[in-house]
DNA sequence: CCAATATTTCCATATTCGTCGAAATATGGA
DNA sequence: TCCATATTTCGACGAATATGGAAATATTGG
């Protein structure tokens, strides 16, 4: 994953209603929801709703598809792997540094990790 | 680590500059970087860097402390660490889910995750 | 104390963001 | 076709963000 998509899915999920509605559909699974039910549960007005939707999948956090007159929105689970990835590789030390334990790190100066890719 | 506090850190890093200082630091070890060596690394000016570490620090993203003239700015990995955590459990249909493969999930509407708490 | 260095505070500005009323569009059913 | 339902588009608004110039503050060395 680029930077530019990181910062992308980082600004879409950094928002109270739409990380709100996205979880939701992370739990609904791959069947989605359609809006007007999340819009309902979140107490968000239909359109405002779509005013983040849009944001969302914008970022490829979600996929929308008709379905009759409801439009159902499901969460793109490879992105949120993907933003993960980006964020253990680049904003973490690693994987291997930060994945089991808070932390640990060498005193010394040395980078630890120069195979961290900088883009 | 709370929605709130999860907000928080989204949005800190969802901004160029502040994702390029944060990820300087993170290279850099918990020794930390003076301000002024990421002002003149990412060219941008003092001010402006001040108000996105401000940012990255109410995130608790980043830790200060003076030495001498200096203003070190260092990572604070365990943040980012409970941020991963979050994502994982609440915006990844959990850990066991996500972590392994690109998401393979059920096909029934069952909800995959009842376990997975949500606040 | 004074000058140089490093950073922050204060302030103004342009831009982006989140919100929602009102109207428009799409679909299914009688 | 006409109506009800579901959602989006449009337009406007106040609030929050990102930016940087200018001045203020803190620290070190002479």
């Amino acid at each position: 994953m680029e930077k530019i998509d990181a910062l992308a899915a980082l600004a879409a999920l950094a928002q109270d209603n739409r990380l709100d509605a996205y979880r939701m559909l992370v739990q609904a699974g791959p069947t989605g929801l359609p809006a007007g039910e999340i819009a309902t549960a979140l107490g968000v007005p239909p359109n405002t709703l779509t005013f983040h939707f849009d944001r969302l999948r914008h970022a490829a956090l979600v996929t929308v598809r008709r379905d009759g007159r409801s439009m159902i929105y499901a969460a793109r689970f490879d992105t949120m792997n993907d933003l993960l990835g980006y964020l253990t590789e680049n904003c973490c030390g690693g994987a291997a540094v930060c994945a089991p334990e808070p932390c640990a790190k060498p005193a010394d100066k040395t980078p630890l990790n120069r195979k961290a890719k900088v883009r």
